[in-house]
DNA sequence: GTGCGGATGTATCGTCCCGATACATCGAGC
DNA sequence: GCTCGATGTATCGGGACGATACATCCGCAC
């Protein structure tokens, strides 16, 4: 998951580890951020195979004589894409199945890079990751169902909360879906001659 | 906070590692589950620790005759909290600092344990949480202010969700404050000789 | 009556991720 | 002149997860 939003944002553009961790913050919905222990080892493993380049500059180039010794002094990495990168990512943006929508992390990521994804692709994202909600909401109907008499209003109220979110989460890909399906309609009528019958929606 | 809910949870009575893991998925709220690759070490750990004791029953006992040498043939593991346990889970259950709510997985064990939490303890957490969730959102509104206009309709789309769904967990808390504040203050009263002048609210 | 799928049940392995930590620089404000 | 917070790179230990293996028992269909 990580490896793919690091594969799209330097699609856009190269960037260091620092720049890398806060653009992911934002991708990833602001609640949840990556931690350094997460990133450095993804950089070095994507370097590994070869899908990003690290660029390390100026490591202490034309300096003065007085020079401290060898400090550390660590100068910043810039990583690039390369064009195995980009393969990765072509391959990786346009899987439609389970691994796409089932974690919540890794469907934020798609949705991010959704402008890089084919339109059918898309969709098929969108109602999978509603299947899954869904899902998730009923297991929760049925549990509350279930146990509902024996819970003390703590557990209650954190399940109903739940549950809320989970409906929001349903309506709002609903909306989402709906506009697409819209864009598809209109994308074919713009392909089409006017006055042609258009597709049945199935 | 693994370990946390499983004392919790054998605290009402002993179980074996299939019941606690769903147990535990009822009260992480039902959207995200926990795995035996998780389970299995953290009763590990407990057990090793002498706060839970493993139940190995019927290792094969009373066996007729022809028993099938020796399979695998796994009894069923009860485990059973310690009195050690309980002193820990006493500990945990009223630790009020950031560590209690800033983190949402162990907010929600704390929440779902708040019968065992005394009054003082709950209202600090829900205020704690509170102002987490606050700080995240204010991030959030931070993040949206200064990139909105170079970003595509899906990302937008995602960080509004995400902000919506903040400001509902801000309402929410809100009630559960306000409801523990009117607890508090129906208790004050009770205790009080009536016709005396109420504390003030702070 | 038999077989098959799904719930119950215990357990490990490799991989990934996170929090804590260390180190280093630089600009702003006190 | 000094400290605080942002920028910046990096590691380490511990913990969580997904996949996987194995075994039992029950009900339902064929």
């Amino acid at each position: 998951m990580l490896e793919f939003a690091i594969l799209g944002l330097l699609q856009q553009s190269p960037m260091h580890g620092y720049e890398l961790r806060k653009e992911l913050a934002a991708v990833l919905g602001g609640r949840r951020s990556i931690s350094y222990g997460s990133l450095y080892p993804a950089l070095k493993r994507l370097a590994g195979a070869g899908l990003i380049a690290s660029d390390e500059p100026t490591p202490r180039a034309l300096l003065p004589a007085d020079a401290p010794a060898l400090t550390g002094r660590r100068g910043k990495v810039v990583y690039t894409i390369t064009a195995e990168g980009k393969e990765r990512f072509a391959e990786l943006v346009s899987e439609a199945g389970p691994e796409a929508y089932d974690d919540e992390g890794r469907f934020g990521v798609h949705l991010a890079f959704f402008r890089h994804t084919a339109a059918d692709v898309r969709l098929r994202i969108l109602e999978g990751r509603r299947r899954t909600v869904e899902r998730q909401r009923d297991r929760l109907l049925e549990s509350l169902r279930r146990t509902q008499a024996r819970l003390d209003r703590y557990t209650l109220e954190l399940q109903r909360h739940g549950l809320d979110s989970v409906d929001r989460e349903v309506r709002w890909l609903t909306e989402l879906i709906d506009s697409e399906k819209d864009d598809a309609r209109a994308e074919a009528a713009r392909a089409r001659p006017p006055g042609t019958a258009p597709p049945s929606t199935t």
